[in-house]
This record gives structure tokens, sequence and C-alpha cells, in this order.
DNA sequence: GTGGGCTACCAAAGCGCTTTGGGGTGAAGG
DNA sequence: CCTTCACCCCAAAGCGCTTTGGTAGCCCAC
């Protein structure tokens, strides 16, 4: 069923059948309600390459991802459900191309030119993000998930504060009185690992303590790599007695290791971990397994959705950054210093 | 830059230049390479929509994403990133629909009528799926990862032999002299999930014994319910003294309550799990961590797109089912039944 | 030397929709 | 009574590409 068939099983021009389908005022009432109960009961969908041809608008919101960031994964997919959720309310599509690492200026480039989409929200942007000066030459509309080392409007994105969650749980693990505190946190480079660690730095600076190079590690935020890296600092000489990570898989590999080392956790060791509130990775129990930074990356999926299509449509007019608080939640992994 | 502007200054036909671009053969080979230095030096690149609405092609293929599935998550984030890496490969899109749990079905007719997309995967096929029929109707081509009870060839799937693997890790442990087996599998219903149990339960059976209902437990495919249900089977009265379980999550969550209580996974209590190899939760180590049955869900991911683009482009000739044999780690969570 | 068969190109007709630029009708207003 | 103005509706022109159905020119064969 064509727009064509159906205008003239209506006895009406296709103009006005398009128009009483896409909510234009200068079709009647009842023409209108004709027209919708026409279209339902013959099953009638626009076709939607001729109306984004005609329209010049794709409806579709890029997200690329470089196969290198092979552990942002489950994170990402977290990500995309939130802004899926959003898309799918305002009538978008989201378009998920999936890159070599070498390919990913390419990929934004035939996004752009192809016109296949309206915009693309960025994931995981560096410390000095490349891909900001390529979608500002190419024109292309876009929102960061995070933001990098650029003044604060140089371009649209959404934040939690990473840096201040990091000083808060420091200052957590001081005030229990710890003072060799590891930090296991993300692949280097990533911008929201550079935060992080600065608030770590921070927080022990501001009590006159210098962070020990040998307990901050960086890596895939995996369960293997916490547990290897905890591992080894806690046979090590001079071993932490807590522990600062990045998210709930590597929390886990702590717990690992420092059980299998018939050590107590919240006892003999304490765990902190930023949790991105994962579905399938939730920090059950009451009180929760971990002592935790919170904030949904889920939630950050759909308002960032929400805020790239915000400034499609009103390029000037839309809210351009927006930086997330994270919460707190104490759980069982954090307790007084021993000794 | 668009296809007329190009011609006009090549000084040749739309027709001729759309022709070079596209491979036919009646164009001459040096003005062919003409017109793709002349594509190249401008950028030029045809719009999809345009394009699109002329095949009549979608260039695109479907996955809908229930967000009942909460916990597919990881492991659908795995599978899409192989299928990803086939769509980049081939020119195709990807479009990933995130639908409420009760607007599945509305999803598959949207896409259909729309014509927004070629083809479409189904993913978590439950014992009797009605997507097939729905499908079917709608006249879409879809490959299913996973089959449900309907006749092997009724529709076209890449499976992976769930029954034979978890025989086969039944078997492992019943060789290794365990008897009182514990079963955390994954979300009911589930067609994989029922084929597990059965390999299960038939390897007991060939050995004279009867599963115990109170040792098997369905679930979301989490940590916190394997540590939920291994801690609670093992301080309850006849604890198992082996887990066989569908995920590698589940299997973190039971070795965290091994530890808990002061066990020794590999002797006191052993695990096998399956292991669809996610990147975040390798199975590392020299043994690894796990006794695992083992399947690349990305490379399922992978070939499963392979097998629906050839579905499309051919609709006779392309191979329509395809069944996975696993692979056996073994690893340090296994050992002999303990007394 | 005429017909047939290639090769290399082109004009124009779609693909199925939206949107522009009217145009007819009847009621309100002068 | 004639104009004005909403109100509804329509024909036709795109949107940017692919594809159909040619044609012009050339070579070869009979």
């Amino acid at each position: 069923m064509k727009l064509k068939e159906l205008s003239r099983l209506l006895d009406l021009s296709a103009t006005t059948v398009s128009r009483a389908l896409n909510g234009y005022p200068e079709v009647n009432a009842e023409t209108r309600a004709r027209v919708l109960a026409a279209a339902r009961r013959h099953g009638y969908a626009p076709n939607q390459m001729a109306r984004r041809l005609a329209t010049g608008k794709a409806m579709t919101i890029g997200h690329v991802v470089s196969i290198s960031q092979e552990v942002i994964n489950p994170i990402f997919a977290e990500f995309i459900h939130g802004a899926g959720e959003t898309y799918s309310a305002l009538g978008y599509d989201m378009l998920v191309p999936i890159v070599p690492v070498d390919g990913e200026a390419a990929a934004y480039e035939a996004l752009a030119r192809h016109r296949k989409v309206d915009g693309v929200i960025v994931h995981g942007p560096l410390q000095h993000e490349p891909r900001v000066d390529l979608l500002q030459r190419l024109g292309l509309p876009f929102l960061m998930h995070g933001r990098d080392d650029r003044p604060e409007d140089a371009y649209p994105w959404l934040d939690i504060n990473n840096r201040r969650a990091f000083v808060q749980a420091t200052e957590l693990l001081l005030d229990l009185g710890h003072q060799r505190i590891a930090l296991l946190n993300g692949p280097p480079g990533q911008s929201f690992v550079l935060r992080r660690r600065s608030g770590f730095e921070e927080a022990l600076a501001a009590r006159g303590l210098a962070p020990d190079p040998r307990l901050m590690r960086n890596g895939e935020m995996t369960e293997p790599y916490g547990h290897a890296a905890a591992r080894e600092m806690l046979l090590g000489p001079e071993p932490p007695t807590a522990f600062l990570v990045s998210a709930t898989t590597i929390a886990l590999g702590v717990l690992r290791a420092v059980r299998e080392l018939d050590l107590e956790p919240g006892r003999d060791v304490s765990i902190v971990t930023h949790d991105d509130q994962l579905a399938y990775l939730a920090n059950d129990g009451e009180p929760p397994l971990f002592t935790a930074t919170t904030s949904s990356i889920r939630a950050a999926g759909r308002r960032a959705a929400e805020m790239l299509v915000a400034l499609i449509d009103d390029p000037a007019g839309a809210p351009r950054q927006e930086l997330w608080e994270v919460g707190i939640t104490l759980g069982r992994s954090t307790g007084p210093a021993p000794g």
C-alpha cells in the first residue's frame, strides 16, 4: 500500500492524505479522521526512504563504535540502551556502525557525506579528542558523552563529575584511616580516567599525602585485570589497605583476589568502586556488596539522546552541556583501616 | 556535491557517472577512472536516501531489542559487535530499535511496513517462538540466533549445540565422581535454557541418576543470582559438590559464594560454566580460571550476519541452518568430588 | 554496401514521498 | 452586491539517485 493507492481509495489527493497523516492544520477534522482510519485499516505506513529523501532529514542518530574499545562494550551497551529508549519515543532510528580502530574518522566522514544521520553521539573521549575537530569540520551535529580538555562551552556534552566523585571516594577511605590506597583505573588516555585520577590525587594532597605510583594502574576494565593487579599488590611489599577502582567488573576481580588470600573484604581490605549501575552487575544486597560512587549510565544515554535531538531541532536554543553529580552508596566492602 | 553537479563537471551524463561509480561494464575504462578520480577529489558520495529509494533496497539489517531482556545485554552486545563487523565489510547498516516488551511485535511490523530494513536477526528465541509466525506473515527475511521447537528446516538459524555442550559438561563432572550437581541456568522459557537442561538431565539419566529439583534454578544471568543461589544451596542440607552454570557472570557469583564460605574451588566445590567468550570477562590464566564449554558469541554474530545477507541476496541458494559444536576448556575450577 | 553486433554514451522516466503555489467555495464584512 | 478571507483541497514540482530504452558510431561479415 502506497500513498497514491490510499489517496485514490479515499478519493483525495496525495497531498491531502500526506497532510492529514502528518498532522498539518489545513485539513478538515472529519477528513483527517477518515484518512487515519483508512490508513490503519489498510496498514499503510509511509516508505521511510522516500520520506527521508523528500524531507532531507535522516531521522537517524549514529553511534560509532570502534572495535579497539573491546571493553567499553558492556558499559556502551547500557548507554545505548538508554539512548534507544529516547529514540523510540521520538521517532528516531539508531545506527551503530562497528568499525576497525583506524577506520573511525572515515566512518564519520561516510556518515556525513552519505547523509545517513542527522547527528552522532561520541563515546569515550580522549583527553584531547580529535573527533571534535573532525565533526566540526564536517558540520555534523554531535553530543559527547564525557568531555575533553577543551573549554566547557566548546561543544555540547553530557558528563558526570568524575573528579569530584573520586575526591569523595578517596576522602571516604581517608576518613576511615586508610593511608595506602591503590587506584585501579581505566584505560590510559581516556578523559574520564584522567579526571578520576586528578580527584584521587587532589584528595590525597589535601591531607598532605602523596600517591604511590606503584599503587596506581591503568587497564581495560575487566575482572581479570582487577584480580591480577590486586593480587600482585597485596602480595608485594607495603600492600595497600584499600582499593579505589573504576568499575564493578574490576571490583569483582579485586574481591576475588582478596578472598583468595584469605583476607576479609571490609575488614582487612576496603574496596570502593564506581558503579555505572549495569543491570546485570547490580550492586545488590542490604547493605550492598560494594561501597560505590554511583551514576546510571542508562539514564545518561537517555538524556544524551534527548539533548542531541533537541540540538538538531533547534541548533541555537537547546541546552548544550550538562554535568551530573554522582551518588554515594555505603556497602559492605569498606571499614576502618586495620591496625 | 551531488551526482548532477559532478556529471556536469565531467561533461558526462548522470547516467554514465552513476554507472561508472557502481561498477557497471558499459563504461569505458578510461572514463571510469576519470569519474572515480573526480569523485574522490570532490568528496562525492551518493545520498543514501536517494539511492535506497531508487533501488528499493534498504541496505540495512534490524536487530530488535526488547527492554525486558535486561541481561541479554552484555551477550547481546558482543553478538552485535560481531554482526557489525560483517555489516561494515558488506556495506550494510545496522539498525537497533530498543522497544518496550509489549511493543516488540509492533516494532517488527513497523520495520517491515516502513521498509526500513531488508531483514532482521531474531535474538533469544523462546521454546516456541511467536516471532517466527509474525515475520513469515510479514514476509520479512530473518535469521534466528538460536532456534525453537519447530522442525529443523522451518526457517533459517544459527545455533550452538547447547544440549550436547551440557551433556559433555555434565559427563565431565560425573567422571570426576560428582553426584550432586547443581544447575544454575538462564531465564525460564528461553529455548537455549531448555536445551541445556535437557543435556544435563540426559547425561545424569545415562548414569542412572535423577536430577534434584532443589538444585536446579532459573534466573537472569547475573553475578548476584549466581552468588545467592550458590550460597543458599551450599548452606542447605545435602549441598551440591559441583555447579554447572550457564554464564561466566553466574560463575563469578558462585565463586564468590564458595570463597565466602571458606571453601576451595576445584577442591571442595567444582564449577563448570558455559563461556560465551565475552571480551571483558575473559577466562584468563594458565590453566584458565573456569572449566568451561566455550563458543565465541562474537563469531556467531559475524556468521549470522553473513548468512542473513546471503539469504537476502539469494533467497533460494543460501545456507539456511548452521549448528556449531562447542569447545571444552579445562580450568582450575574443577577437581575430583570430595570425600 | 547493407545488415548485424559491439561499445560507450545519454535523455527521461521512475522510486514514494513532501511541499510549493495556487484555486475554488462559502461565510463574513463593507 | 461585491470583496475579503478563511478554509480545504489539489496539481505539479521537487528530493537525488538508478534504470530503462534508446542512439550514434564503428567494425566486421556476407
